[in-house]
This record gives structure tokens, sequence and C-alpha cells, in this order.
RNA sequence: GGCGAUAUGGCCAAGCGGUAAGGCACGAGCCUGCAAAGCUCCGAUCCCCGGUUCAAAUCCGGGUGUCGCCUCCA
């Protein structure tokens, strides 16, 4: 396995700190608000990550946090006069809910920063302890001072005046590039008991006390990979990375990998811009599983420029896969190709090289028509493909529904039967060789965006999106 | 202002020094009563200018465009 990791900035051989064994930390989300098309993006490049390590026989621990006590979320309480349980509980479940129509797994740990309190208030103190951490009147700030490798990861040099001219000042702070580990409490908020003063954690020392509580090695790092938004780097990772080797005196992650951003008309999605895809209304216009193969179709790493009409494009290239599973679909499965699963994992191996990956499943499909076509009866080939489409859900979580009910989402009850009432009348005409009316009817499906294919088992139909 | 990424045929998109994968769209053919589906065939010298090299889309330098980070953010 090859993985491009941000802070060497090049693409390298992974190798794991345990042998056949991966630790992933992925950073979630903070739940206020709904989840958008930046987070599914982000949800399934490390999903399908997970999954390339899981059928390359690696032992996988896959990490995801839920940021569930912060300013916005605070914020949000006061505005709604809701608590702080029922916002983060609602979002956690409306998240996973949405993730889960778009094929991406749960985690195998998915800690709460409200449940992760008193590691953080031990990993705080033992800052303090070691003086790279300093109280001011309103918060716990770290010392990044005492950090000679701060800024490494994210290879940035601050120009104290320029660039944090945009940052609120705050005199009490040493220098601005410290940031809070811990912020008092101003009374009526959410608070926690610890020695050094009542208050909340700050954003970046859930990740690092996670980490440490739920997956942490003895030696040089902690995991072996951490992942996150492009947006992560800085100031989030880098000053994930200096809390742990001051603390520990471990690195916090062996390989840092960041995904591109979704783009909406070339400009970046974000809260501020108020431009959000949320999740909610694109799973209302398409099936997730399309909106997760059209995601998942753009290398991790590129920006992904989000259009309906390359969604529909992309559609065509599963609908080839789906139309392939019901030539097979009868067919109980064998054994998966082993030259097309090797292929396969090959490409994806190198560092997720998802459209290499895709062109060799192309292949396989078009051979695989080839051959069916030219012997519509051998079943032990039949066999073969539907295994390898079997495998192919496992490991991109797509190809999973019933091809039949594929084509035929959104198409209720009541219009399948009127359909199949048109179909059987078509087909009358047809044995009549009484063609114009059975070009009639097939003019009315079409009509109704539903398309007709004769084929050896009868006729067939597909809603056209 | 500082830092970084990127620029490939109509569109999406691989490529990581040896003479441009794949998908979609377009066109032609096979198949079909006709279609649809499926299969086959068909198109780019890689933003510009210099340089290194026997050899560059791929490396280096200089431009130009686009995007991002430096403030919450996936």
């Amino acid at each position: 396995m090859f993985i491009y990791d941000s802070v060497q900035k090049k693409k390298v051989l992974f190798i794991p700190i345990k042998e056949n064994e991966v630790k992933i930390y992925v950073c979630g989300p903070t739940v206020y608000d709904d989840a958008h098309l930046g987070h599914a993006r982000s949800a399934i490049a490390f999903d399908l990550l997970r999954r390339v390590f899981i059928a390359l026989d690696y032992k996988v621990t896959f990490v995801k946090n839920f940021t569930d006590i912060d300013d916005k979320i605070i914020n949000k309480m006061k505005e709604n006069g809701q608590s702080l349980e029922e916002i983060t509980s609602f979002y956690i479940k409306r998240y996973k809910d949405e993730m889960n129509l778009l094929h991406v797994s749960d985690a195998d740990i998915e800690p709460k920063a409200t449940e992760t309190v008193v590691e953080i208030v031990d990993f705080i103190e033992t800052m303090l302890e070691k003086n790279v951490a300093y109280k001011t009147s309103d918060s716990v700030y770290f010392d990044t001072s005492k950090d000679p490798k701060y800024l490494s990861l994210s290879h940035r040099f601050i120009d104290e005046d320029a660039s944090l001219a945009r940052v609120v000042q705050n005199d009490e702070k040493k220098d601005q590039k410290d940031f809070a580990l811990w912020k008092f409490t101003k009374g009526n908020e959410p608070s926690y008991q610890a020695s050094f003063g009542e208050g909340r954690p700050g954003w970046h020392i859930e990740c690092s006390a996670m980490i440490e509580k739920h997956l942490a090695n003895c030696g040089d790092f902690q995991i072996d990979i951490h992942a996150g938004g492009a947006d992560l780097l800085f100031p989030h990772h880098e000053n994930e990375a200096a809390q742990t080797r001051c603390k520990s005196g471990q690195e916090l992650a062996k390989y840092w990998m960041h995904n591109g951003f979704v783009t909406i008309s070339g400009e970046k999605m974000s809260k501020s811009l108020g431009n959000s895809f949320f999740l909610k209304d694109a799973l209302r216009i398409y099936d997730g599983e399309v909106l997760r193969f059209y995601l998942l179709s753009t290398h991790y790493r590129a920006n992904f420029n989000f259009s309906e009409e390359d969604l529909l494009l992309s559609k065509k290239r599963l609908d080839k896969l789906y139309r392939l599973k019901k030539r097979v679909y009868e067919t109980p499965c064998s054994e998966v190709q082993p030259t097309f699963k090797q292929s396969v994992l090959s490409d994806l191996s190198d560092d997720l090289n998802i459209s290499k990956a895709l062109a060799s499943i192309d292949e396989m499909v078009a051979n695989a028509n080839e051959l069916i076509d030219k012997n519509p009866k051998d079943k032990a080939f039949k066999a073969l493909i539907h295994a390898n489409l079997l495998w192919l859900e496992s490991l991109l979580g797509i190809i999973a529904h019933d091809p039949y009910m594929y084509f035929q989402i959104g198409v209720r009850e009541a219009e399948k039967r009127e359909i199949e009432t048109l179909i059987e009348q078509r087909n009358s005409a047809k044995k009549e060789k009484n063609f114009q009316e059975a070009d009639a009817i097939r003019s009315i499906l079409e009509g109704k965006n539903i398309q007709l294919m004769d084929t050896l088992n009868g006729t067939q139909w597909e809603k056209v999106l």
C-alpha cells in the first residue's frame, strides 16, 4: 500500500507500526448542524481507505469522533433553548443515518468529547506539570514555544504581524500562536470540574486525548494514520500533533492523509460562505448509492466540483454495473476472478487510485458482457462475474441493491402495475406484428421516463433520470 | 501580504522521465421488426516561455489562470 503523506508531501510506502494491523483516526463532525456534501466526501474517502485495508487482510481499527461540546453548540443552545444533549444526539443520529444511506460503515469506535473529559483533564494536567501549558484568566493555553517542532506538520512560517492580524488579539497569551486547551466557564453553559478550574475543552485537545485513550501504541507513533479534510491540516492537526508530542514524547501519527474539498461552481462550500449543499437535501433528490459512487469517483485528494450534470453522467457508469448484475443475478456466485481482484486491489493500493480501479472494473464489465453475449448459457462464467460484483460491493460499497429494484427507484407500486400492464399490451401487439401499436405504447412509457428493453428474458424496464 | 495546490481531447478524469488509461457525449458498424441495452471502431502532444536530458505531460526556472489555507470548517 502506498499513501500520500501530507507531512512528507509525497507518496510513500505504508509500513504499519504493528505488522498486518492499522489504526486509523478520522476527524469527525462538530454536531451542531446538518452534514453537507463535504462531510460525505471525507467520510466516503476514508471509508474506502478502511475497506481497502480490510481487503488487503489488515486488522483495521477505525475511529471517528464526534465533537459534541463547542462554542457553536452552546450558541445553538442559547438560540433554541435546547439542551446540549438534545442538539448533539439529534445531529449525531442524523449524521449516522445519512452516512448509512451513503453506505459508509459506522466506525469501530465513535468517541464523543463529552465522554472523554476525564482523559482530557488528565492530559491538560500533565501538560501543566510539564510546563508546556499555562493559565490565564480565561483559559489554559498550550505554549507553542515549548515545541521545537511546532509548524513542522503544515510547513508553515508564521509571520507574527501579518498572518495573525486576522485573529482576535489576546494580550494574556504569551504568543499569538498559542491556543486554548481549556476554556474556563463564564457560567450559564455546560462545564466540567478540573483541578485547574471549571470549564470545557478546547477543540484540538479532544482528538489527542481520544487517540491516547482508544488507540495509543507504545513506540514512536501512537497511530498509523490520521485523516481529515485538507482544511484541518492547520491549525487543527498541527496543534493536535504538538500537544501529543509535548505530553507523551510520541508523534501522534505515522502518516497524515487529507482529502480535497467539494466545491460548488468552483467555490468551496463553507459555513461562512453559506453555500453548503446539505446531505439531507441531496438525498431527497438522489439515491444514496448514486451519490456515493459520484463522490467516490474522483481521487480523494483532488478538489471535487459538484454538479448535477456530472452526477447523472457518473450514474450511467454505475448503471452499467447494475445491468451486468441483472444478467448474472439468477446465477449463484462462485469465486472472484483472481486476476480481476488483484488488478483492482493493486490500483487502489496506489494511494486509492480510484480512476485506475474504475478503469479495471470497466474492462471487466466489457469483457463479461461480450462473453455473455456470445454464450448466454455459460453458467460457470456468470457465476464468476456474479462473484466479482459481490466482491466489489464489499470493496467499494456499491452495487448493493437488487439490480431490478435499482432501476425502479422512485417508482410507486401503482405506477409499476400500470407499466407492467402496458408492457403486456405491447407484447401482445408485437406477437400480432402490430408494430405501430407496440411502438405507440413504448412512446407512452418513454413519455413517463420509462425505458424498455427487449431481452432474452422478456421485456425489462428502467426508470430514466 | 505569507504559504500551498492545481492547469491533460466537448465534459469528467488517470498519468510520478521513455513517445497520452478509462468514463460520458458525438459519429460509424454489429445485434434488433424498429428501438433500448450490449459489443466493436473512431478523437488530444498535455496553459505559455525557457532549461536539464539520448528522451518530459511528467524534473528545474520564470510567467499566466484557477482554487485553497493563514478565522469556524471535511
